[in-house]
DNA sequence: CGTTACCCCTGGAGGC
DNA sequence: TGCCTCCAGGGGTAAC
């Protein structure tokens, strides 16, 4: 389910609601996600207060009193996974697999596919963390331009989507806003990177901040709905321009969207419009 | 080193 | 109605 946008949206969501609060219980109905879940980890969070919720690519990093003996919890949503905001009472629901229990508020996470990850990292520097260290650029990040993509893709010669939803490069942008991105520049998913010149990243990395500016906004604007409800409000994918629309006609020419397989993922592009 | 196939897991959609 | 296959917004790993 969540991209990068998703991500930032539930972040934003949940701030006003958890910040500055302190936990006071956990409560872990499985064994695993993708990870082993922390064992211990309720003892270890217990009394501890969320000072910030920062996110990283498409992680979420919970601040808990790390600069004073805490650490931080790291969560990932994966495929499927989605955090809400509930009362005590809220009924469990099948894949309902997490609670984080605060004083005033209860943050629950469901996932039915288990791909999502929650760590615990201690000590301050999160960035230290494997899953974290090993995260390429943010695409919001001031260094991140079209020189920047331009030197970075000089000897990759996959096609440039793939290349996109590399998170060791560049993280973020998923499967959807790869093939929206990519139509936005005018360029083909198919492209060797490495075959990319110096304009077209320019243009392509617009592209990326643009789509990506553009789908927060629209989620932000339901924020308390998306963490408050099943997450079925602010989504993104309600106005792709090519993502899931093959053979209807391209938003710009009208040709026919086309879709094929790239590294396993499905792509859509307008073999039109995109060279 | 860069790249791809495959795997983790459940559920929904569509064919028969 | 049921059973089957395929597909899904992520990412790690093994193998080429």
């Amino acid at each position: 389910m969540p991209e990068l946008p998703e991500v930032e949206v539930s972040r934003l969501g949940l701030v006003p609601h958890l910040c500055g609060q302190r936990i006071v219980g956990a409560v872990l109905r499985i064994a695993r996600l993708r990870h082993d879940l922390p064992p211990g980890l309720t003892e270890r969070i217990v009394g501890l207060r969320l000072d910030g919720i920062v996110r990283r690519g498409k992680y979420l990093l919970f601040d808990c009193e790390s600069t004073t003996g805490g650490g931080w919890l790291i969560l990932h949503l994966g495929m499927s996974g989605s955090l809400r905001l509930v009362t005590p009472d809220t009924p469990i629901r099948k894949h309902d697999h997490v609670d984080l229990i605060f004083e005033r508020s209860v943050m629950r996470l469901r996932d039915p596919r288990r791909f999502g990850t929650l760590v615990w990292h201690e000590g301050r520097d999160v960035g230290a963390h494997p899953l974290i260290a090993v995260l390429g650029i943010e695409p919001f990040a001031p260094d991140f331009d079209g020189d920047w993509l331009y030197a970075a893709t000089r000897k990759r010669r996959a096609p440039i989507k793939t290349v996109l939803m590399d998170s060791h490069l560049v993280v973020g942008i998923g499967n959807i806003y790869a093939s929206e991105s990519l139509f936005l520049a005018g360029v083909s998913p198919l492209r060797p990177a490495s075959m990319l010149s110096r304009q077209r990243c320019r243009r392509l990395v617009s592209a990326i901040q643009t789509t990506l500016e553009k789908s927060i906004a629209a989620g932000g604007s339901t924020v308390r709905d998306y963490v408050h409800s099943d997450g079925g409000a602010g989504r993104f994918q309600l106005s792709c321009s090519v993502y899931g629309r093959a053979g209807e006609p391209c938003p710009r020419c009208h040709a026919p969207v086309r879709s094929l397989h790239l590294a396993g993922r499905n792509t859509f592009y307008c073999p039109a419009c995109q060279k």
